[in-house]
DNA sequence: GTTCATGCAAATCGTTTGCACAATG
DNA sequence: CATTGTGCAAACGATTTGCATGAAC
């Protein structure tokens, strides 16, 4: 169950903001952009939004899923899967895909030099640990 | 022209512990391991030479290549280009290959439920202002 | 009137940097 | 010995949070 959630000028032009744009903005632009509208706005607030608007899945956040940069010695090109339960980050064995930069540069005027893919899921040890009493729902992953 | 770069026991390893895990790990858990055996390593020296590597190429460093958080009211599945000369971050028209999902799950024992495609490259616009002059080589993008 | 949102400022957290000293070539 | 690396602590920048006040329901 989430929250309830009460209307707020703030949110309602936050979410109509990043709605009438294509840039995916950061935070500190929206706030930027809000204030001259609402000139008492703060950017604590702006967060919160942000993060409610998220949470209700109304948008999405760009956030590679951690904090943390995580370092690879394995600079070979190649795909990644991360568990959405427990953080871990590992390597795919599928081949990497060369053809998909010249599929895009097809229909863009851009010039591709590589790209990358994640996969999002459960990985095989927390399908196992699935409700064996309650399931552990928004264990945000710590560090290490 | 690269920097001339002494060796140095913390160097030779951090970039050996990488190399022996294939966790992608974090900058903090680098230190914690390291800090057993050398007890007098201090958290910048991480930092400083995970940059180093990097930048060798001898590593990789997944860092979304942007510190903020970008935020789209998109919230359909859809793919996305980053320009690595001027940050711009742009929705991409190619439809969503919903068979990738099933295809890393026979070959994992995962269960995925999404994935994510950026390319990287220049866009059309960075492309036409090649080399006017000189080229702005490490143009670090800020905000906005 | 109870609940949630706001503005503000302080706090947090990952990462970077300036400096004096130590190690490398 | 000239140059780069180190440890330490302070600085940084994005994000979060505690608190008193204000708006929503």
């Amino acid at each position: 169950m989430g929250k309830k959630h009460k209307r707020s000028k703030q949110r309602d032009s936050i979410l109509e903001l990043v709605r009438s744009t294509v840039t995916h903005p950061t935070a500190s632009w929206i706030y930027d952009q809000l204030k001259k509208e609402i000139s008492s706005l703060s950017l604590g607030t702006v967060y919160r939004n942000l993060n409610i608007l998220t949470e209700q899945g109304v948008i999405r956040k760009f956030d590679f899923g951690s904090t943390f940069d995580r370092y690879d010695a394995d600079i070979s090109p190649h795909y990644h899967f991360c568990c959405e339960r427990c953080g871990s980050f590992v390597d795919l064995e599928t081949p990497v895909d060369e053809g998909l930069n010249k599929e895009i540069e097809k229909i863009t005027d851009f010039k591709i030099s590589s790209h990358r893919i994640e996969f999002y899921g459960l990985c095989d040890k927390c399908l196992n640990a699935r409700k064996p009493r309650e399931l552990v729902s928004s264990q945000r992953f710590k560090k290490s």
